[in-house]
RNA sequence: GGCUGGAUGGCAGAGUGGUCAUGCAGCGGACUGCAACUCCGUGUACGCCGGUUCGAUUCCGACUCCAGCCUCCA
């Protein structure tokens, strides 16, 4: 069994054959650092994520490459209207961007490079582009000329005659071509800029994408990751440009993964509509895994409408994981050994169909209450375990996850001694004080559950 | 206006040309002193209209509605 994945170049799905097997190139779009993420652009973070442990699990060298925008016209306007420092201020947030990713369980991509560091090869790239005739200086600007490409629009599917009919912007005097887009713009004195052949300046979107692959992860890369509203114009100009400034391109991604976008109420989570979720406040209210568990309910493709039913039955779905880890504490658990032949994996390697993994997942544990041979139970918490594994879920330890961090309030050692004078009062038929002691623990947020691994405790979510 | 995707049971959400998605919630039952956990049982779901077919939620066409992109956006 074999990954898919649906490339947005083809429109279609796709068995993934890398151009070298030893050598996996995956890029995906981070953030531009100007302020905290939303949860939407979390889940981008989440899905590509568990795109890099899938490849790992089919390919022994995965480079994944996961860029910081630190140079952007917002950035500058931002830290201008907080009157604070432009890269005191950008730091501040691709920190805040690291901290984010860390809760969110993602783990470290192999490549994080930013853009101001890279500005030499964005100079290399945009005069070469010029030499090619694909890019023109004007004004102080340089210019990528779209009529020069004759495929323009290949990736988004539209023609620049349909954009031309759609557009509403104002065209730059300097544009030969409406919709030519820019790759270099003149930095005034007490804006960030770099000295280039076209002057004192700073690159325009797009261009540090593609410096940043060309310079780490090779003029072909397998694998180009982002949100669906990055198609246009961000990933088609970056294509563009990859493309024009190699000869005999031998392309520039060659399957293009798109994740759809989070919904609030129908509409499109988005920092212009001003109607997002922070992040980091949801994650104050919630355990990263519920959150990243949340965001991988629905299939990436697919529209996915925030809310906190969503997450509470994400909570549920955890709680269920853990309580089979619990129960089979004292079981070692039996590694698969055809990991590919898990329905779960084989619902991921399909185009990550994490819904249908999540049923298997449910499957396997409803096996598990159900069976009482401690084999099966040995091989299913292995299953169970190697699948979480590929999600980035259920990854602490069960009592960890009941009894929650030592917060205030009370301590594990006065709860297990209110547990046995419970236990003390059940065994002498004194259900009232039982049930007083239980109500006690209720009121300071802890819940008893008699199973039968014997009396259990758990903070209350 | 152009281009992409969608429309599945109370909610979330897969999938399929003809027998089951799955989860949450609800209902009934088992277990339990009671709860909870766990288990068992329980639902005439596939936007609308045509067509193809022995048979369509699934394929084809029209229609309605929704979202996304065409401007910064994951």
């Amino acid at each position: 069994m074999t990954l898919t994945v649906y490339n947005t170049l083809s429109g279609k799905k796709e068995p993934f054959v890398p151009l070298d097997p030893n050598r996996v190139t995956f890029y995906a779009c981070g953030p531009t650092v100007y302020n905290y993420i939303h949860v939407g652009n979390g889940r981008s973070a989440v899905v590509f994520d568990l795109l890099y442990r899938l490849l790992k699990t089919q390919f022994s060298n995965v480079i994944f490459a996961r860029n910081l925008t630190d140079i952007d016209d917002k950035i500058n306007a931002s830290a201008k209207a907080e009157g604070v420092d432009i890269k005191a201020f950008a730091d501040t947030y691709a920190t805040a961007y690291q901290e984010d990713m860390a809760a969110l369980g993602n783990l470290d991509p192999t490549l994080q490079p930013r853009a101001t560091e890279h500005i030499p090869q964005i100079i290399d790239i945009i005069e070469r582009l010029i030499d090619r005739d694909h890019a023109y200086a004007a004004e102080g600007h340089v210019l990528f000329a779209v009529d020069s490409m004759k495929d323009y629009g290949q990736l988004s599917r539209r023609n620049i005659d349909d954009m031309l009919a759609g557009a509403r912007v104002d065209v730059a005097t300097y544009k030969r071509h409406p919709m030519d887009f820019v790759l270099w713009k003149p930095s005034s004195d007490d804006l960030p800029g770099w000295d280039s052949p076209w002057g004192r300046g700073r690159p325009g979107w797009h261009i540090e994408c593609t410096a940043m692959i060309m310079a780490h992860l090779g003029d072909t890369i397998d694998i180009h990751g982002g949100g669906s509203d990055l198609i246009f114009p961000h990933h088609e100009n970056e294509m563009a440009q990859g493309l024009c400034c190699v000869p005999d391109s031998q392309g520039y991604a060659r399957y293009w993964v798109h994740n759809a976008m989070l919904d609030v109420e129908g509409e499109k989570m988005s920092k212009s509509l001003g109607n997002f979720t922070v992040l980091r406040d949801v994650l104050n209210e919630h355990p990263g895994e519920v959150v990243r568990l949340t965001l991988l309910s629905a299939h990436y493709r697919s529209n996915l409408n925030w809310s906190e039913q969503l997450l509470s039955q994400s909570r549920q779905t955890l709680d269920r994981l853990y309580t089979v880890l619990r129960d089979s504490q004292d079981i070692a658990a039996v590694e698969p050994a055809d990991l590919s032949s898990l329905e779960a994996v084989q619902a991921l390697l399909d185009d990550l169909n994490t819904p249908r993994a999540i049923a298997a997942l449910y499957e396997l544990t409803g096996q598990f209450f159900k069976t009482t041979d401690n084999a099966e139970r040995a091989r299913l918490k292995g299953e169970l375990i190697a699948i979480t594994g590929i999600l980035g879920i259920a990854q602490q330890d069960p009592m960890t996850w009941f009894h929650g961090q030592q917060q205030d309030g009370l301590q594990p050692e006065a709860i297990e001694a209110l547990i046995q004078q419970r236990q003390d009062a059940k065994k002498a038929k004194d259900f009232a004080r039982a049930d007083a002691i239980r109500e006690e623990l209720k009121q300071a947020g802890i819940l008893i559950q008699d199973t039968r691994e014997g009396t259990q405790w758990s903070r209350e979510a």
